[in-house]
DNA sequence: GAAATGATTTTTATCAATAAAAAACATTTG
DNA sequence: CAAATGTTTTTTATTGATAAAAATCATTTC
């Protein structure tokens, strides 16, 4: 075997979706279309537009595409089969260098991680290779990679360039023009986090996905690739530390909500002083956060 | 061929100027201490020893290694295979985007530049992972890589997290205590700066690789791995910079010699407002001639 | 018996092969 | 004749194989 096709599975999937939002002897949009709405090439939309064929789900003749039924549950692709492999290897060694009890300084075995995540060692290699700009691991020319661990230190690194980077971002709201998108954003923001405050009893947990965007939505302003880089790791760092640390986390997460609508104001007051120590107040917040879960392991 | 031993013919060279350091008839040293010097595995010394005792350098007996003779000129290996493959792959993909006329968002092909780098496709796409943190490539799951391109929105993107970093390291001089390393390390680079200067006519090239020492130097005080892979960044950039773009060289690195005195002095004088003003003036000045040699080709 | 060498095992660097997916080109259809 | 489909070509994602190099274990020597 040298390639799964997980790009075909999971579009499968997201079509299944499109016609099952669709009444039975609809038609479905052309393949240039289609291609668009799943982000995949028409080579994939065929393929997909054949196996669905087969499957009696459609009737694909030419330009007509009729739906002749509805999906069954069981014709769906599992999660599993459908990421593919460069995330399947991001997720199952991050929780296993956050959550395993693997010492700073342990030597990481390429051959050892591709048996354990059942790939192969080259798949390893360049995820370790992309993935080394995160600062967790290393390595030196022909030696092997180190893990340099998430500790103590990678949090504190990791929270003060945060701040470099947010202060510097939000000091020019000061001077953003009444019609830049950001406010526009910020207005959307700030309205869903309002909603998700009043149902924050059941679904807290969805906090930190807005927390990603908020803070993106920041940051963008300052126009810089490096920045918008390192927030990608803050994002990955965040998310999985959202993903297993639950903990208090409905309380930490209505006080961060509370954080981030005080900071919005602030924004709009265009008041540096205020700005400032809003940001300054949420971004230790955060810190204090990610420091207190390190401990727990 | 699926390997080619770089690392063993560029220690053999090393090895070789280290017994010509050496008199005829004299020992090497034992096998432990070669690796050491040599940064390898004692495996690779071994090769070597093998290799030298074949030749009739050496009489290798057990731990009985007497030099024979001094080498001959044509027994040192070449520039070209000493160098790791990635290396070369660097050097030549650099001067491809920094100097050849390839327009921004132009796709890259792996098997192209495997081809034209007459290497396999894997170590392309390994190189080009890594790089990507570079931001000047980037690309999106399933689709080509594409050049961003050595831009001017990139020298500015750069010299603003520079600027950034920078600032925020030589803050940290004013409470530096006076037995911390940085002040010594700054002692050496001064009269190091002051040497070149007296040199200037003949050796103003070498300033490059001492520009790089004195910023990594200040921005090491920030004890951040993220400041300092983004001092990596930095330092290749201008390395290439520097190797390519040589009108007024020597003006320029004089005039550069010159900021970084005075910004030398203004560190040891704990004086913020002064620090600040230096350092805000010297990377003006490179973030000027970085711009500049964008507008050349 | 610690330090050095000798021998063996493990791991990395690199290449080549191939199915999946994208991209490009050619043909048809309203 | 522009937009859609049909066909072919190119490129990427992934695997497996292997020599170079590192790391480990075993034996000797001073």
């Amino acid at each position: 075997m040298t390639k799964a096709n997980t790009r075909f599975k999971e579009s499968f999937n997201q079509c299944l979706g499109i016609i099952d939002d669709l009444a039975i002897g609809a038609e479905l949009p052309g393949e240039v279309a289609l291609a668009d709405a799943l982000k995949v090439s028409r080579t994939t939309v065929r393929n997909i537009l054949t196996s669905l064929n087969d499957l009696g789900i459609i009737d694909w003749q030419g330009r007509a595409k009729v739906i002749l039924r509805h999906s069954k549950k069981d014709e769906f692709f599992s999660d599993q089969e459908t990421s593919p492999i460069s995330e399947r290897i991001e997720g199952k060694f991050l929780k296993w260098i956050l959550h395993g009890d693997i010492a700073p300084d342990a030597p990481l075995n390429e051959l050892e991680l591709a048996r354990q995540f059942n790939v192969g060692t080259s798949s390893v290699r360049e995820f370790l290779i992309n993935f080394s700009r995160f600062g967790l691991i290393d390595k030196k020319q022909n030696q092997r990679w180190v893990l340099r661990g998430f500790t103590k230190e990678y949090a504190l690194e990791l929270s003060d360039v945060r701040e470099m980077f947010e202060l510097h971002a939000v000091r020019s709201f000061v001077d953003l023009p009444d019609d830049h998108a950001a406010w526009k954003q910020l207005d959307k923001l700030e309205s869903q986090h309002l909603k998700l405050l009043d149902q924050i009893d059941t679904q807290y947990s969805r906090f930190s996905e807005l927390d990603a965007r908020f803070h993106a939505t920041l940051n963008r302003v300052s126009n810089n690739r490096f920045v918008d880089e390192f927030q990608d790791i803050i994002s990955l760092i965040f998310h999985y530390h959202y993903q297993w640390n639950k903990k208090d986390e409905k309380e930490r997460n209505e006080a961060a909500i509370l954080e981030h609508l005080a900071y919005i104001k602030a924004l709009r007051s265009r008041n540096w002083e205020a700005i400032k120590s809003n940001a300054i107040k949420h971004l230790g917040t955060a810190k204090n956060t990610l420091l207190r879960s390190l401990n727990q392991n």
